[in-house]
DNA sequence: TTCGAACACTTGTATATACAATTAACCTTC
DNA sequence: GAAGGTTAATTGTATATACAAGTGTTCGAA
């Protein structure tokens, strides 16, 4: 293993075992080289990287921090909630509310892109992070391009790693929205009632069509969303500040 | 601007310019070098943050190419309020509450990358759309490279299109959440208090640095955000469905 | 007690150098 | 023409060194 890797997976560990909370210094450039045997600036490069992934933040002059841990998706990049949970170093459990195959309403039959009443496959599972719940994950899947679906154990494997292993994504589509959740979907994220929600509607297709339309819903008070774009001076784009 | 910086421009301007189209071979590390006057690690350190940041992709004995390019999101498509409402065929109306310099927050410095209690420069403007409250956008602005922001009419022109005038856009960055807003946000859009908002935490960036850091809040009965994406498939991504 | 300068320590940028690992082109032999 | 070896060029990792810029602590003077 390259040496600036070792180090970083040293860092790593201490931050996931939670012997470094969030805040929490983080052994400087030159502490690490003196520790590690290496130079400064392979100590600085597995720093770098960590502030990069997000796991530290560096500050001129003061330090390295543990960088405060947040529901932050870079929705850009359509990840498994199981990993994000677990790359922050906390653990990952799901709850399945509803696992069934029933005849498509006029709405999913137009996401799905299947006739109305035609029998599609329905999941309801709800997220946690150490316990609390984070997401309701509410999908419907076409049962055509993936049959299935419905014989496996969700509290066991998200549906993004079975999805993703038998149909890999070619598209997908997002509407971001603020929502006051229903008092089912309020009940499994543990909320009051009127708290705002963000949710996320996606779809997504592989080859043979549009796979599934899925209802994600957060709890706004420990989620956002963030995304970096960078642009070249184009003169006819319409970019605003 | 530091060295590997001005290396990294050159090279996304190539690209953004088409110059240099996906899988076209980039300049390599020693040849950068050469060009600028800087050591390989310079010109290595450019290449390096290019390819984490998806533009280009190295092969070790091959060389640096240019990354396919991906489809950006609609809603990343960052456009003039103003704009948007009349392509809907309807009429844009301001009404600003607040433009004026302030000392900055510690908040509001770090989002712009100032000290603490420098000037700044802060508005807040309801957008309407037929009169109806669609947006309430506060923004801070930097006073160095916006000096005459204070000055506009944001009644008749929108920061957008002053600020895209003054200092063109090189980078953007966004964190979408579900917020309650507070009594006034509530009363400028029109809304009973509990309704949940979309808010856009906005950073941009010219040139010279951080130009402005935004709050924009929609109300989420009457707005959502869109996006459609395309993947290339990438034995490493880990996309979810 | 407060304030400012000095100092120590930190991260940030940069250079020169060296060796490792991989790829692709070229040349020689069959 | 194909195969294999060599070579050159590339990226990858690492070290030592130097200076710049920023933060936080300490100490002395007012």
């Amino acid at each position: 293993m390259a040496k600036f890797s070792a180090i970083k997976q040293h860092i790593y560990r201490k931050i996931a075992s939670g012997d470094w909370p969030e805040h929490h210094p983080v052994s400087s450039e030159n502490a690490l080289a003196e520790q590690f045997s290496v130079s400064r600036m392979t100590a600085r490069r597995a720093l770098q990287e960590l502030a990069e992934e997000g796991l530290v933040v560096r500050s001129k002059g003061s330090g390295t921090y543990v960088a405060p841990i947040k529901s932050q998706t870079s929705f850009m990049a359509i990840r498994n909630i199981a990993d994000e949970i677990r790359q922050r170093g906390h653990e990952y459990s799901a709850q399945v509310h509803v696992l069934r195959h029933e005849r498509a309403t006029a709405q999913v039959a137009d996401m799905l892109q299947v006739r109305e009443h035609t029998q599609v496959f329905h999941s309801v599972i709800t997220h946690c992070e150490d316990g609390i719940p984070v997401q309701v994950e509410e999908r419907y899947v076409n049962p055509e391009i993936v049959p299935k679906y419905l014989r496996q154990d969700y509290r066991q494997i998200t549906p993004h790693e079975y999805l993703c292993a038998i149909s890999p994504l070619t598209e997908a589509s997002h509407v971001i929205e603020a929502v006051t959740p229903s008092a089912t979907v309020a009940q499994w994220l543990q909320l009051d009632k009127a708290e705002p929600c963000l949710r996320i509607q996606r779809r997504t297709w592989s080859e043979q069509g549009v796979v599934t339309y899925a209802l994600l819903t957060h709890p706004g008070s420990r989620f956002t969303l963030g995304g970096h774009l960078q642009f070249t001076a184009q003169p006819h784009s319409s970019n605003t500040l």
